[in-house]
DNA sequence: CTTGGTTAATAATTCACCAGA
DNA sequence: TCTGGTGAATTATTAACCAAG
């Protein structure tokens, strides 16, 4: 009997969950298969394209496959007839009309991005992988380590490439290429940093790649609003937003503007996205007065927020408190931490973030024994299920978590 | 012919990437069905127990349905003996039971994201939504808001209570929580407040509601390993790792011992750890030793690499590159950040400056490589002079810290 | 448009974990 | 162990809306 991963059954848990029957997704699933074999590899029909694998060094994932999003009228029939309606998140609607061509598919010339719609003809093996021997990556690793990461840091910058893009090309974790970025080169394998070059080659070669890696996505959507529709527009390959990213050059623009202006007119703020654009272009995107417009309206939300903050510190301090006396907290003020012998100056935090007596609450303790309890009994029964079923899960914790796991 | 919805056919699609066959995928359906009809709506198996949604405010979402967690031994042959082995990243699934009707199909398609869902029966609420005028809320509410946020902050704290479950419960997004801690009240609405000292509420009465909501988790699986399967232990509710998290107190422990001897015994680390227990227990968690040795373990390699940040920056200055010569270096270290020798310069205006030449290349690909030798050593420069100057850092030193990113 | 709210996306940071000496 | 690498989880910060003057 087949195991799952985790992602399938919650992928399959999802399409249940979106209606679908069986009979459907089967058919789906045939077509998809089809369509690959008829499409993909030969990638032959007109508007079609078929990406090969962002593979990279490690990554056994990442290969979209099929997706012939909008044939043009004639070699739809067959998915048309099935279902296949549309695209899938990362990546979308080609549209064979206005300029397309075979966009520039090859270096440079990428970007395009939200234009909704694009679509590249892969005639070119959008990325191949690059071996450790291609005379880029040699040319590259002749130069000096800080400039490489200069080099980087700037393309990236420029085509306004998301850390995680890079990561995943790379088959690293975002937070190493957070680290990458930082300078935090020091402990660092040369593999490492070598996929790096490597994704940045690649990135430089075509940096629509970059739009063909699903972003990130936090599962945070805590609250309301059904994800549901979106208009139906605007969106540009996953179907996620994509947050633009000034770059510093654009910020200090900006901040100059600002100080002599804080609520310039339509018009200067024109003037000002252009300046930017000018200055220092992203490729790929324009700076828009929309951009320039946000950034303004924040930035003056900001500054009012610091300035009450002054304001009001000393009155927080003070309490203008209402019922409670609370004395806990006047207490904690002086003590600061009592314990531990935290001569140690510098220490950041301190003003916001306290710590020190623990004292308020101790009632909070009062059941949660019992409740905690319950939930352990939950979590155990999960296990038990889990195990029956001989689950998967993901790389490796070993150990019961719950609550204290480690250790 | 059916049409499926964006979303479908993004599940198939990744389905189908994850390798799974057809076959597999009907049987895993196939069994969800079953599991769903005999466990789901039912909940009847003994060992069971559910939860209400977690409702709250704004929450409109968040009804999932189903999953019986545990049957005993009894009922669990199905499942066994298909597939599934499991529960998955939210759980979850689905059933029709509840409260909601036929998962929205239609528009959006669905979730997607939205997933979380648990499936609450019912029958006993573990949480009930605290009315906007109970006693609880209303006593909290005569207290002064700085008091009423450090004793949240506080309870937060000690039982190692994550933003996002906060967020979850009280129907907000993790970053508005954020603000809310890092005392960024200001904009901040009544409502949005008040659902937070209720989620406070909730937990208050029963801290283990948070272990219910299934952490937010980043789609971030970036690398290597096929997310594929993992030692079928382990895993509490949500199947995911959790981090524990050190309390400021505990910190100023560790930093404390730390400047004294930075490689503790055994049983010294022993000691330690009981001493943050005792100085700030986090309910429901202990401070083990793994977490101080790993403590201690990051801290060094911290303290390493900022010392040889220090040690490098002149050399890296001084260069140990190959390729490039780069004396401009050396003559801008004296001029402090005179304006540079190439026409780029910046155009015009500028405002504080800085790092300042804009903009390097124009042409990616080509021949930046001008441009960015200059850069490189501007920013080297910089940092040379940051580290002369006993970079600040913490804080906002809203100028330019590092900068080297374009300039 | 602008503020007041509020969030999605994304970057940064923290704690963990693993392999090998 | 510890350290060199690395990453998952979690928090902080940014750029974006959106409703209602």
């Amino acid at each position: 009997m087949a195991l799952f991963t985790i992602e399938q059954i919650e992928l399959i848990r999802r399409l249940r969950n979106s209606g679908i029957s069986k009979d459907q997704l089967v058919r789906a699933f045939d077509s998809m298969e089809r369509l690959d074999r008829e499409l993909g590899p030969a990638y032959s029909t007109p508007a079609q394209n078929n990406f090969s694998a962002i593979s990279s060094l490690s990554s056994p994932r990442v290969n979209h496959s099929s997706p012939p999003v909008g044939m043009p009228p004639s070699s739809q029939n067959q998915s048309q007839n099935g279902s296949i309606p549309v695209m899938e998140r990362s990546f979308s609607i080609q549209s064979q009309g206005s300029q397309d061509g075979p966009l520039s598919l090859v270096n440079g010339g990428g970007d395009i991005k939200d234009s909704i719609n694009f679509k590249l003809t892969p005639s070119s093996p959008i990325i191949d992988e690059i071996p450790d021997n291609s005379e880029e990556l040699l040319e590259l690793l002749s130069k000096s380590e800080p400039y490489i990461h200069e080099e980087i840091k700037q393309f990236i910058s420029r085509h306004n490439i998301k850390q995680h893009a890079v990561a995943t090309i790379a088959g690293l974790s975002q937070a190493y290429v957070s680290r990458f970025y930082r300078g935090e080169t020091g402990e660092m394998s040369d593999r490492s940093k070598k996929a790096i070059y490597k994704s940045y080659l690649q990135l430089k070669k075509n940096p629509a790649l970059a739009m063909l890696v699903p972003p990130a996505f936090v599962q945070n959507r805590t609250p309301g609003r059904p994800p549901s529709l979106a208009e139906p527009q605007d969106f540009s390959f996953s179907g996620r937003r994509e947050r633009f990213t000034f770059r510093p050059a654009h910020l200090e623009i900006l901040e100059g503007y600002y100080q002599r202006d804080s609520y310039p007119s339509v018009e200067r703020r024109e003037d000002i996205a252009n300046e930017c654009n000018r200055v220092a272009p992203v490729h790929g995107r324009e700076v828009t007065l929309q951009n320039v417009t946000n950034w303004f309206a924040n930035k003056r939300k900001e500054m009012k927020r610091l300035a009450m903050e002054e304001g009001l510190d000393l009155n927080t301090l003070g309490f203008r408190g209402k019922g409670r006396p609370n004395m806990a907290v006047l207490s904690m003020m002086k003590q600061d931490s009592a314990r531990s012998p935290d001569q140690n100056s510098d220490q950041s935090h301190e003003s916001n973030s306290e710590s020190g007596p623990q004292d308020l609450s101790q009632n909070d303790s009062t059941n949660d024994a019992e409740q905690l309890s319950m939930a352990v009994e939950i979590a155990a029964v999960n296990q038990a299920i889990l195990s029956l079923s001989g689950k998967v899960h993901q790389t490796k914790p070993p150990v019961v978590k719950m609550e204290n796991e480690e250790t």
